[in-house]
RNA sequence: GGUGUGGUAGUUCAGCUGGUUAGAAUACAUGCCUGUCACGCAUGGGGUCGCGGGUUCGAGUCCCGUCCAUACCGCCA
C-alpha cells in the first residue's frame, strides 16, 4: 500500500498513529538541525518534519529534497508547537521515520502555488504542472460537481442522456464547420458538430421524450476569453412541451445547481423581451446586476439648432448614479473609450447635476438650464448624477451605449463577481437581414418555429416574426439558449423558402430531418447551456480557459501538445489530399 | 481580416528626452541556522533585450517590417 492517508485528512483528532503519506513536495524549508517538508496531494498539505537529533540518517536523504519530488514518508502524527491556522491540517504534523523518493523532479519552470510566478503562456505550455494548483484544480472539482448535478437533476426529471456522433455531415448555415477527411470516401468530409441540433430532434421522433448529453461541439471561428473551438454544451431536448413548460423546467436546474453548488436560493428568473432588453440596455444579454436603464431624449433634444443631436435618429442617456463629480479627465477617458473603433461612437455629450442642484453640460451652448433639467428628469436623476448620452443610428447608438452601461457598471463596481442576476430573454425574432447577401438568415437556427400569432407576417413582414425561442442570461453573459422547434413541414418549405433554401438545396442539406417529419414527430423543443461558460461564473473566472483542462489558445493553438501540426506525406496521400501552400 | 496592449535573467517585471559594465524581486546553487510555514542571513551562477532591417558616432530605448501572446471588433445560425 502506497499511503495510509491522504494530505488532507489528518487532524489532531488522529494523533499518535501511524500514517504512510504520499505526494509533492510543495516547498522544503531547511534548517541546520531541522527540515520541515510540505507535502501536497490533491486533498491538500500535511507538514513532515525532520530531526536531526532523532534520526540523523533521514535528515539528511530530506537535505536533498527539492520541489516537485514525488516522495512517500511513513511517520507519527505529532501535535505542532507552532500551530499554522490557514490550512486545515495546521494543528499536526507527521514525524517522519521513513523516507522513500520516488521520483525526482527537476526545478519546474513556475512555482506550483496559489500565487504562481508564472505567466499564462507558460502554464499553459506545462499545462499539468499548472493543473497541479489548487486554484486550478479546485475549477475543474466544480466543474466535475456541476455536471454531476446536472446529470442528477435531469435524470430526477426522466431525461435520458444519449450519445450522438461526432464525426457528421458538414452543413452551411451557422459557424465554420471543423473538417474531417474521409480516407475510405475519396473527396468526402465528415465535419464535427456544431452541436447535435439534428440528432436530438430526430431522437424525439425516435419517441425519446426527454433527452440530455453533456457533449463536445466544435465550431472553426475566432477565440475569445469565452470562446474555445471545441467546448462542452449541456444539450437538452423535449416532446410535447410548449416554450413555458421549458423555462421552468431549466430555470430549475438552474436554481438547483445554485442551491447545490452555492448553497443559495436565487429568486425567479424575470422574461424579457427581445424588443425591451434592446430597448432598456442596447443588448440581447444585458448585465442586470445593476439597473442604470437607458432613458430616450429624442423627443427632448430638438428645435435648438443642435446638429449632433437634431440629425441623430435616436438619442439615449444613462444616468450614472452620483459621478457628477467625474473630473475632465475621467470624462475624456469615456469620450475616448466610446469613440474606440470598437465601439464607434462620434462623442459623447455628458450632463452633470451639480450637488447644488446646478447644471453643467458639454451642450451649454445649445440648451438652457432648464431644458436640461427636462433630461434629467426623465432620466430620473438626482443631484450629484451624471448624465451619460450617446447619439446617432438607432441599432447602432444603443449597442454602443449598452457599451458604456458596461463601462460604467465596471467603474463604480456595480458588477462583482460573487452576485448573480438571472434572466431569461425571450420573443427573438425569427429573422436577421443581412445586408451584403441581400437575404433572411435564422437568428437561431432554421428549425426554430414562429410564433403561432405571427405567421401571417412571414409572407408580409418576415423580419417582425418572433419566435419561440430564448435565451438564459447571468451576469451580462448568454450561458444558454434553445426554442420550441417546427415539426409542421408546411412552416418548414415556407422558412427554407424565406432563408433562400431550393426545395433541392433543403432537401441535400436536411433531407433525412424533412423526411423523419414525415412520421409522426411531435411537438418539441430543447435548450444547450455551455457548461464552460456555466463553471466559468460560478467560480468568477474572467476566461473559461481556466475551467477547462487542457485549452486551446487565442490562435486554436494547444501549445502543450503543439496542435494543430503538418501530416506526413504518407497520410495525405491516403487521405487523397495535397496541401495547397 | 482589423484595433489596442505586451515581448528584457528559469519566472514576474523595472529600465526616463538614445550614452559607457542592462537592474530588482523571486526561483536555482553553495554555506550558516533546531519550530518554520512568503523562514532568515551570506555568497554565487544566470541575458540572442522576440526576429530581420534601417536611422545614428552610439539602439533594450527611435523608425519600418515580421513573428508570437493577449483583449476586443468582424465572425460565432
Amino acid at each position: 500500500m502506497y499511503r495510509t492517508k491522504t494530505c488532507g485528512e489528518l487532524r489532531i483528532a488522529h494523533l499518535n498513529q501511524e500514517v504512510v503519506l504520499a505526494g509533492w513536495v510543495q516547498k522544503a524549508r531547511k534548517f541546520g538541525g531541522m527540515i520541515f517538508v510540505d507535502l501536497r496531494d490533491r486533498y491538500g498539505i500535511t507538514q513532515l518534519v525532520f530531526n536531526r537529533d532523532i534520526h540523523p540518517r533521514l535528515c539528511e536523504e530530506a537535505e536533498k529534497l527539492g520541489r516537485e519530488w514525488v516522495i512517500r514518508a511513513k511517520g507519527q502524527v505529532a501535535e505542532r508547537s507552532n500551530k499554522n491556522p490557514n490550512i486545515p491540517t495546521g494543528d499536526i504534523e507527521i514525524t517522519v521515520s521513513e523516507l522513500q523518493v520516488l521520483n525526482p523532479s527537476e526545478t519546474p519552470p513556475f512555482t506550483i502555488e496559489t500565487d504562481t510566478d508564472g505567466g499564462d503562456d507558460l502554464r499553459m505550455k506545462y499545462r499539468y504542472l499548472d493543473l497541479r494548483r489548487t486554484v486550478v484544480y479546485s475549477n475543474l472539482e466544480l466543474r466535475h460537481r456541476m455536471a454531476f448535478a446536472t446529470r442528477a437533476y435531469l435524470n430526477g426529471q426522466q431525461f435520458l442522456e444519449v450519445e450522438t456522433p461526432a464525426m457528421v455531415g458538414s452543413t452551411p448555415e451557422g459557424a465554420r464547420d471543423f473538417i474531417v477527411p474521409s480516407r475510405m470516401n475519396p473527396g468526402e468530409f465528415y465535419a464535427l458538430p456544431q452541436s447535435p441540433q439534428l440528432f436530438k430532434q430526430l431522437l424525439m421522433v425516435s419517441g425519446f421524450d426527454r433527452y440530455f448529453q453533456i457533449v463536445k461541439c466544435f465550431r472553426d471561428e475566432d477565440l475569445r476569453a469565452d470562446r474555445q473551438p471545441e467546448f462542452t454544451q449541456i444539450d437538452c431536448e423535449m416532446s410535447f412541451v410548449e416554450q413555458e413548460d421549458i423555462l421552468n423546467l431549466f430555470e430549475g436546474l438552474i436554481r438547483y445547481l445554485f442551491k447545490t453548488i452555492k448553497g443559495t436560493d436565487i429568486p425567479a428568473m424575470p422574461r424579457m423581451t427581445y424588443a425591451e432588453a434592446m430597448r432598456l440596455y442596447g443588448s440581447d444579454k444585458p448585465d442586470t446586476r445593476f439597473a442604470m436603464p437607458f432613458t430616450e431624449l429624442k423627443d427632448l433634444t430638438g428645435g435648438r439648432n443642435c446638429g449632433v443631436f437634431d440629425n441623430a435618429e435616436y438619442a439615449g442617456a444613462i444616468c450614472a448614479e452620483g459621478c457628477a463629480a467625474y473630473t475632465r479627465k475621467q470624462l475624456d477617458e469615456l469620450t475616448g473609450f466610446v469613440k474606440r473603433p470598437q465601439i464607434g461612437a462620434g462623442g459623447l455629450v455628458y450632463v452633470r447635476y451639480e450637488s447644488d442642484g446646478s447644471v453643467k453640460s458639454s451642450v451649454d451652448k445649445f440648451y438652457t438650464p432648464d431644458d436640461l433639467k427636462l433630461w434629467l428628469g426623465k432620466a430620473n436623476a438626482k443631484p450629484g448624477d451624471l448624465l451619460l448620452i450617446l447619439c446617432g443610428a438607432t441599432g447602432k447608438t444603443r449597442k454602443q451605449l449598452g457599451e458604456l452601461r458596461l463601462e460604467m457598471g465596471s467603474r463604480m463596481g456595480l458588477r462583482e463577481k460573487d452576485r448573480f442576476s438571472c434572466l431569461w430573454m425571450v420573443d427573438f425574432p425569427l429573422l436577421e437581414f443581412d445586408e451584403e447577401a441581400n437575404r433572411y438568415y435564422a437568428m437561431h437556427h432554421p428549425f426554430t418555429s414562429p410564433k403561432r400569432e405571427d405567421i401571417p407576417l412571414l409572407d408580409t413582414d418576415p423580419g417582425a416574426v418572433r419566435a419561440n425561442a430564448y435565451d438564459m442570461v447571468i451576469n451580462g453573459a448568454e450561458v444558454g439558449g434553445g426554442s420550441i422547434r417546427i415539426h409542421n413541414s408546411e412552416v418548414q418549405r415556407k422558412m427554407f423558402s424565406l432563408l433562400g433554401f431550393t426545395e433541392a438545396q433543403a432537401q441535400a442539406q436536411f433531407g433525412f430531418l424533412m423526411n423523419a417529419f414525415k412520421y409522426g414527430a411531435p411537438p418539441h423543443g430543447g435548450i444547450a447551456f455551455g457548461l464552460d461558460r456555466l463553471v466559468a461564473i460560478f467560480a468568477g473566472l474572467d476566461s473559461i480557459r481556466d475551467c477547462i483542462a487542457f485549452p486551446k489558445n487565442n490562435s486554436g493553438r494547444d501549445v502543450m501538445i503543439d496542435a494543430p501540426a503538418a501530416v506526413s506525406g504518407e497520410q495525405l496521400e491516403e487521405l487523397h489530399l495535397t496541401v495547397n501552400r
